[in-house]
DNA sequence: ATGACTAAACCTTTTAGA
């Protein structure tokens, strides 16, 4: 089972390349974000005929998520409940779990579990110190609230996106440059580490990477031919979980099309 | 360099992204 997360800057502009990407890397979830369209203009049909169902919760001109999927997602929840929020950034739905290889033991009793997936596009945050920066560290501090008691309830979670934030240096280009600066602030690294000390772990690092391994480039400056990156999208999977995952990886091809989104997306293979 | 590039909307200029 795969499952995939990319932040594709406009669904309206990048639909060709999610069809594109998804014919070539067949995944049984994919998580989008910044669709910046409303559920009225989402492109369901396009998807369903490229052999997928697709659930969404859009806005406009800002933010929007989507699950797109083989299998319907089952009991769709939008934004975080507890915390009232504006803006579309949060979709989650439920995926039937195929029984890992030799998985016949009495524990499961070949019964189906499910998968509980969480999409999500963290705020920016913009400068630390704004408006826009106390509410990333409250929709943060919400997200956390209701993940805890989600993950008691769904112990096979996935939670996967755009986060805006760095976990440390080595997913920073210019570490020296950005220290203190938005998506690296002590502040938003704790309350990332925060949300793997509920119980997640960052996929990304449970196996070797390439060196200065980004999911997101500058648009301006030749920021991808350069590697002038961040790793910002990532995939979190539960404690229950992680001995299923068996591998992990950004694709940067994406990133090389004639008009791409500024993300590359991070995908997860679970055994 | 309060810059660069991209997308959307209040569209020849502003807002936001990261």
């Amino acid at each position: 089972m795969k499952l995939a997360t990319w932040n594709i800057n406009s669904l309206t502009v990048r639909l060709p390349q999610v069809l594109e990407w998804l014919s070539s890397n067949p995944v049984d979830v994919l998580a989008l974000q910044e669709l910046k369209l409303t559920d009225d203009k989402f492109p369901h049909a396009a998807f369903k005929a490229a052999g997928y169902e697709s659930v969404c919760f859009g806005q406009k001109t800002y933010n929007g998520v989507a699950l797109i999927s083989r299998t319907p997602a089952q009991d769709v929840v939008r934004n975080i409940p507890g915390f009232d929020d504006d803006l579309a950034r949060v979709i989650s739905g439920s995926f039937t779990l195929p029984a890992s290889a030799g998985e016949t033991t009495p524990a499961t009793g070949g019964a189906v579990q499910t998968i509980r997936v969480v999409g999500a596009y963290f705020p920016n945050g913009q400068e630390p110190g704004s408006d826009k920066f106390e509410y990333k560290l409250a929709w943060l501090k919400g997200l956390r609230d209701w993940l805890r008691a989600e993950l008691l309830v769904h112990p096979n979670l996935v939670l996967m996106g755009d986060y805006n934030i760095t976990f440390d240096d080595a997913d920073v280009w210019d570490p020296v440059g950005m220290k203190d600066q938005i998506h690296c602030t002590d502040e938003e690294r704790y309350e990332l580490n925060a949300l793997v000390a509920l119980g997640l772990v960052d996929a990304h690092r449970l196996f070797p990477q390439p060196a200065k391994s980004y999911s997101w480039w500058d648009y301006r400056d030749f920021g991808f031919r350069r590697n002038h990156g961040l790793r910002i999208d990532h995939i979190l999977v539960s404690k229950a979980l992680q001995p299923r995952v068996v591998a992990c990886s950004i694709d940067k091809l994406p990133r090389k099309n004639e008009r791409p989104s500024d993300h590359a997306p991070v995908v997860v293979a679970l055994g």
